[in-house]
DNA sequence: ACATTTTTGATTTACGTACATCAAGATTTC
DNA sequence: GAAATCTTGATGTACGTAAATCAAAAATGT
């Protein structure tokens, strides 16, 4: 059996009130008194039943997830993803609440990280906007003693705890690799189609795509970055202009949202099998594109993990735990048409 | 808070010991009493609190993993997982034994199943070989009330209940889609290199990615399988014969162990670059001939995923609960050079 | 109506830890 | 050397559930 703390006191030969106050480093021990028992705790490889600790404090994390509001399926994939969480609240001892915010909003995102702040969580995660004004909000969160762990979009200079998501530079190299071998049969240039560089994701992706674009495939012609503000309308309109306007286009890395519009305009134009076409989420359009073979290749971020990081971040935080950070690295998965999971409710 | 028994007694307006009786269904309660009781937990939206009743009950599960011997790397990193599990054993309340059988040997891995039974685990999870009497030995594990994950390689028609590892099929039509694209640019043949077609997943991945190559590169000359016995040694000697017998040849998949020897023989012959090469599994040896180009994508299925998997599945049986298979399903994780995940220790 | 069986209640102990209280012992301070 | 302080022990309660015991009550059979 594993030892308990009646054995560290026994091994020590000290009480059991003494063994409490050094494990949970409570004042009034002697400094030979908590050498001898923290000698026992190594010898006997004690390790503390988080589950009855737990029971016994009555410990519950409340936490805040503030999320972009709108119609942005990944968006609302991941909010999802929280109400999973929340529906396993009561195992898991948090009590999750969700803060809508206006997308790609500095301002409201300072408001909603004012708001998280009132309600004294033990920790917020948050989409973040890169922005000044948000990283000092985040600031003052941490200068209270709260938790705060970015989501999605990271928010460097913020002191932030940690960042559940992707890194963006290497998912944009990934894009670019295979972007460059799966056109190598067709001259014609490649299109790059952004959300908006104001988005720190954004600029990420679409600078490991050019680096690995410019070292590896130098012969091949970039056109100049679109930006369809992750709107489907806007974007159909923008992809539909571009291909007339470029008849041999290769193809065409979409590294925001809004991906309904690149995937109507491609249908449309009937240029579905000629352009090669590479795009981020795993969302229900996305599948189906990829399943008919307009998309080629999409990129995907976990929301479920990253949630569940998240999760577990901050409840490490909140005790005073350290965090493995290779453990909660969010890996970025490539889907073809025929690694496709099944689809779930 | 969230309810606990006492609210139920007091609701149902019964005593304590009767609300226990009716939660682990224990005998001696009248029809109307349990309906009375259930309705209380319906109601009150009980659920029971696992951490609470693990510690009442001293429930420990004693698992068995049965698992290849020899120096196969996938099968080396798998066991170095299940060791990871077994240091965290004591917060997870498992005693995992891990048994040694010698690879692809039927009557071996009978005998490490009987000796399985013999110490009467909750549990038991098998990398198996499809075999019938294996699939018997299985099933007098399961009729002796013992579960049974078949681990990385699965064991149909045995009656196992769960099978923790990728769906090979798809495996090999991703490598098909891959292959194909990659080698676009390239006229010559392509290679097929196999351990052997003894094991299960093996034969599956062939079937998935000839099925692919027919259907979407019908132009592409395919060559006899090689059968390389996963043996580092044999495998060089006989790429090595290969590439000097098709010097055009424009891509090899590597759909077994022994890539030691495929990744010298290419480098030895200075056709690294030329030939496409995607093999399985993210091998020290695989990562490091990924990141010099010898190997162009390498398919990998996280081990550590498996048995963590494995160990929720066995858990859920021995308490007699339901699976979500939907949420156990191993992923097929694609790596290029570009995505590959920091190495750990 | 009685004996018998089944059902229910009341109560206790246990799991491993947290936390509070009070008293007693050991040290330090003046 | 007495008073003040610091350190330790002893003990109890709590968290939510499991499991056992024994007594009491209710239902059942004859």
């Amino acid at each position: 059996m594993r030892p308990t703390v009646h054995d560290i006191a026994a091994k020590a030969g000290v009480s059991l009130a003494t063994v409490d106050r050094v494990l949970n480093n409570r004042p009034g021990v002697r400094s030979v008194t908590r050498d001898k028992v923290e000698r026992a705790i190594v010898t006997l490889g004690y390790v503390r039943d988080v589950a009855a600790a737990n029971l016994a404090k009555g410990r519950n994390y409340p936490f805040v997830f503030i999320l972009p509001a709108g119609d942005n399926s990944f968006m609302r994939g991941l909010e999802g993803e929280v109400r999973a969480a929340m529906a396993r609240s009561a195992s898991e001892r948090t009590q999750i609440t969700i803060l809508p915010v206006p997308a790609f909003d500095a301002q409201a995102l300072v408001q909603a990280l004012s708001d998280a702040h009132q309600r004294r969580p033990a920790g917020v995660a948050v989409v973040a906007v890169d922005a000044p004004e948000v990283a000092e909000a985040v600031k003052q969160l941490r200068d209270d003693g709260i938790a705060v762990v970015t989501l999605v979009s990271d928010l460097p200079g913020s002191g932030r705890d940690h960042f559940a998501g992707v890194d963006n530079i290497a998912a944009g190299r990934t894009a670019g690799t295979l972007m460059g071998r799966f056109t190598c049969g067709r001259a014609g240039p490649i299109a790059m189609l952004a959300g908006s560089m104001l988005v720190r994701d954004h600029r990420d992706r679409l600078e490991g795509f050019t680096a690995v674009m410019a070292e590896e495939f130098p012969a091949r012609r970039l056109l100049p970055v679109i930006e369809g503000q992750d709107d489907p309308v806007l974007v159909e309109k923008l992809v539909h202009a571009l291909v007339e306007r470029e008849p041999d286009l290769a193809g065409i890395y979409s590294l925001g949202a809004g991906n309904r519009g690149l995937i109507a305009a491609l249908d449309k134009t009937g240029k579905s099998k000629m352009v090669c076409a590479i795009a981020h989420e795993l969302t229900s359009h996305n599948r189906a594109a990829l399943r008919s073979g307009t998309i080629d290749a999409v990129l995907n971020q976990d929301a479920g993990h990253e949630v569940r990081s998240a999760i577990r971040v901050l409840k490490a935080r909140a005790d005073g735990l350290a965090v493995i950070e290779a453990q909660e690295r969010i890996r970025i998965d490539i889907f073809l048409k025929d690694n496709l999971p099944i689809e779930q409710a």
